[in-house]
DNA sequence: ATTATCTATAGATCTATAGATAATGC
DNA sequence: ATTATCTATAGATCTATAGATAATGC
């Protein structure tokens, strides 16, 4: 994080204990904070200013480190992208984790799992738009990253259907092993759609509707579709 | 198209009448040709390799022109942008159009309207997927493509919905003004995400399944939903 | 001695223009 | 005379490196 550094000096002892600012900070951790400084910086400008702004010496100037320090803690620049994007990954990955425990849905029926699905995906949807947009861009140029994220994807729609299928007994559709992960991806695809359109500042129809509207006929489409029982 | 151009010489006279290749060809119509090849160029490469490839550089090596051709025909980048995304836009506005002329569907009950769109909409996302995804990302920094694409997309969907509206007695949901918007916007996401993973090669649940068994069963989610009698 | 940081800049790439040359239409 | 085209390159921007300097840990 570069702050100032100076060595102790007479005055400095007048200074109240509680003071620590300019107590010697170990080298790792230095080091493991500009770091981290810088994957923040790079996250940061994803987020809020998109992929266009992501260049060496932005990341440099958020995170209040040289353009050689960056290259001192990555190779290059694709190698900040896929620390950051994994970074980002990996967080949302363990929330999802425990979010999903079979054990905290214990006794609660499909409709309200399709409910709790959805008021997370809207959340998240607004806290990692700006980094959700821009990973789509670099998973469509980079198999690297596209393998890293269908693969995440992948496991987390997994949790889910694992709470879903348990619920089978409440589904009246004649193939409930295609049609609730049809339901599952119609809910995925809508709220992205929404998503985006919110990023583009868009006035479109979906927008208009207010979440708890939306809310309410995915969850009547998903009742009707797969006709769960009251 | 700077196509090799010389003068008449003796030696032409022995070529036969019906070979045209050295008629002069009238000033205008040759610089409307490069215009439009510069846009051909222009729109191939936003398809083919996505928008990082489009550069002035290679629009002119894939029109056949020089880089001081394309700005003789447009004063910038931009414009060239503008350009071939307007000629896109308007072809697939006046397609849509005539496809969606209320005396076509004279008597075609709502599903089938339905059933139309999504075949329609899924040919359209085949064929212009790339430029889709570029339009999107576009759209996304430029203010003036977003209301140009947000324009269009509402455009048509006033004339589906036109179609839609005048089917409601088909319809039990108590509130139909509200959910066949919904049902389309639903429909359109779900396509919108399957473009867009089929362009980034995914292997998702999505694109497993067959065209057919994905329209089948989104009629059947949209009939379910919307009451709709038999 | 090793690790972390900085400044300055080489090299690559892209947009846009200047200026020359060629074709077309009066 | 006007319009269309070309080649060559100036200028902007970005990545990555070289080489110097400072801090840390034995």
């Amino acid at each position: 994080m570069n702050l100032p550094r100076r060595k102790a000096t007479p005055g400095d002892s007048k200074r109240p204990l509680w003071d620590m600012r300019w107590v010697r900070e170990p080298q790792q951790d230095r080091s493991a904070r500009t770091r981290a400084g810088i994957l923040d910086a790079a996250e940061k400008l994803l987020a809020e200013e998109g992929l266009e702004a992501l260049t060496i010496a932005a990341i440099a100037r958020v995170a209040r480190c040289s353009v050689g320090s960056v290259y001192h803690h990555f190779q290059d620049k694709q190698t900040v992208i896929y620390a950051v994007l994994d970074r980002v990954s990996n967080d949302t990955y363990r929330t999802a984790q425990e979010g999903l425990e079979p054990s905290v849905w214990k006794d609660v029926p499909l409709l309200d799992i399709f409910e709790g699905y959805l008021r997370y995906s809207l959340k998240m949807g607004r806290r990692f738009a700006g980094v959700s947009i821009a990973q789509q861009r670099l998973a469509l140029e980079d198999p690297h990253i596209r393998d890293r994220m269908e693969s995440n994807a992948r496991k987390t729609n997994e949790l889910i259907l694992r709470l879903l299928r348990a619920r089978e007994f409440e589904v009246g559709h004649p193939d409930p092993k295609t049609a609730m992960p049809l339901v599952l991806h119609m809910m995925r695809s809508v709220l992205s759609q929404r998503s985006l359109q919110r990023a583009m500042k868009s006035s479109d129809f979906l927008l208009r509707q207010s979440d708890e509207a939306l809310i309410r006929e995915l969850l009547a489409m998903a009742r009707a579709y797969l006709q769960i029982s009251a």
